[in-house]
DNA sequence: CAAGATATGTACCTAAAAGCACAGTCATTT
DNA sequence: AAATGACTGTGCTTTTAGGTACATATCTTG
């Protein structure tokens, strides 16, 4: 396939870290892969919906959520460069269908491999398995670890926490988001957020703007957050 | 080692279903594996311990849980005979620690490897690490709908299906468990339970007894727990 | 059987989360 | 600048879940 070489660059180039991992099956691999995009919006997948392909992301970011039948939505996690997508796995090696919603959230672009291919190039390379074992484990991990916290943590501690790692993503730079969709990470409504948030501005530890959140005290905002673990982004 | 022999019988003819699966590795694997065996309440795993062994469960049944700190917990999932412990993988694996508590409920037996006997049968056979790729798909959709569970459902109903689902199993037969062992199962308070407990026996749903619970009208019971899905067991 | 230990029932209270209704507020488009 | 739509703030009510504090019941074991 003549789209190979600049997959194969691209792959190189935004993630050397993982080269060598990819180095002995990413020929064969690629010719008989293709290039994908989707603009940002594009809904990949649908509860229960079967998938045919298994996909590698490379650019761009993925939410899967789950709806509630009140209409309320949770944020399970994120796909991100260099991520497999563990929910079409799931799909290929289960008979099941799929067990949540996938969006994508930016313009993407990923390796799209057919079924047959993939099992091709899995039987080809231990390495390649041996990552995806590694990217399964760490999501059951991280979904393990959301379970605790939905179940036992108070919302302002999870909402404190959350917007913490959105913090220290932008590195203290003011986060660009609503409210309700802080409340569509976190599985609770709009007003719920609206007023932790006011709380938190209450107690100088945020300042708030339509659209937009600013960092006031990390100090504080921390006094929350400490002993929770990273489940988001 | 000698006791490879015994390990293959009982492997055999306990999971006639995994033969084929098994068949071209089993020898290999077998040849490095030891037995084990741990009484009923052994602590497996600890929160963020690390571990060196796979273990492949061949008789009885491990709980995975969390911890609250208020001193709550909730069920994760468990291993079953013919289950991998994703646990041990995720230990092996990655570089991080255990995500959860592991306690054997029953008398357990498992074949047991050394991490370089792992890895050694992990490259010997496709169908052994495809078997552990799809285990751990499974794993992870069934935490996800859990997360959902945990989310959106109230307790009544969560409580209602997780019956549903012992019934089943047991044919109708009485339940043998008590509140609090049922409060563990959903995270959430013994109290809570009994509370809900009385409700469903005032509806003509059950029938409650020390240490048990009868099922008077499994459509009653039914009436709460429709539209759910299977989590737990 | 007496004495723990375990299991259950429940009245009462508090707190967390959600739901509702509506009033503002800001930004973009026409 | 008027209109429209998206976003935010908040008072009020209700529901759900949890916590306390006992009372009672049933098992187990010496």
């Amino acid at each position: 396939m003549n789209t190979a070489n600049a997959i194969h660059e691209k792959l190189h180039s935004l993630y050397p870290e993982i080269n060598s991992l990819l180095h002995p099956i990413s020929n064969n691999i690629l010719e008989s892969s293709s290039l994908m995009r989707a603009p940002s919006g594009t809904r990949l997948y649908r509860e229960d919906q079967r998938c045919d392909r298994f996909m590698w992301l490379l650019e761009g970011s993925v939410r899967v959520y789950k709806n509630s039948p009140e209409g309320r939505e949770i944020t399970l996690y994120r796909v991100n460069p260099g991520d497999v997508c563990v929910l079409s796995l799931q799909s290929l090696l289960c008979d099941e269908g799929f067990p949540a919603e996938a969006v994508a959230e930016t313009n993407l672009a990923g390796i799209s491999l057919m079924q047959a291919d993939f099992d091709k190039a899995l039987d080809l390379s231990n390495d390649f398995h041996r990552y995806l074992l590694k990217i399964l484990s760490q999501r059951i991990g991280n979904v393990m670890r959301l379970v605790s916290e939905v179940a036992f943590q108070r919302l302002d501690l999870r909402l404190a926490c959350l917007m913490g790692q959105l913090f220290e993503r932008s590195k203290g730079e003011a986060i660009k988001t609503t409210h309700a969709q802080l409340a569509r990470e976190l599985g609770t409504t709009r007003e719920m957020v609206s007023r932790i948030l006011k709380d938190l501005e209450h107690q100088q530890c945020i300042r708030l703007q339509r659209g937009e959140i600013h960092l006031v005290s990390s100090e504080s905002l921390d006094w929350f957050s400490r002993t929770r673990v990273s489940v988001h982004y």
